[in-house]
DNA sequence: CCGTTGACTCTTT
DNA sequence: AAAAGAGCCAACG
């Protein structure tokens, strides 16, 4: 069958926006953990969809952090995400990693 | 349309 | 610990 690239990339967004949703506020995921979610090894590309996100603050992406728990990357710049991080109250340590306490998984 | 780039990850030096 | 290389896929020019 014929596949609509257009179409299947913006449904890729639409997930990849409504599982980042549903991380509480003071816990963290992962470009892996939402790829494996959706079933994709596309990681790159959920930073790609997260770097446009549009729903600024309804879309909490900067809960969105390496597979090795280091912070990653942000596009108002890896500060601006770790101070909210900090906000929430998620420690970082002095290697720029977050606590596994942190980390939430999904159902 | 096609090559490059990038908020990634894994494996192998 | 750190870097290189491969794999992945949407976005951009």
């Amino acid at each position: 069958m014929k596949l609509n690239k257009n179409r299947m990339a913006i449904e890729f967004q639409k997930k990849v926006y409504e599982l980042c949703k549903r991380v509480p506020k003071g816990r963290v995921t992962t470009y892996k953990a939402i790829g494996d979610k959706l079933r994709t090894k596309a990681y790159r590309a959920i930073g790609t969809a997260l770097n446009k996100n549009p729903y600024a603050p309804k879309v909490p992406c900067h809960r969105v952090i390496n597979s090795n728990r280091s912070v990653g990357g942000f596009a108002k710049g890896i500060n601006a995400k770790k101070k909210l991080l900090r906000e929430e109250g998620i420690f970082i340590n002095k290697h720029n990693k977050v606590e596994i306490k942190y980390l939430f998984r999904f159902k």
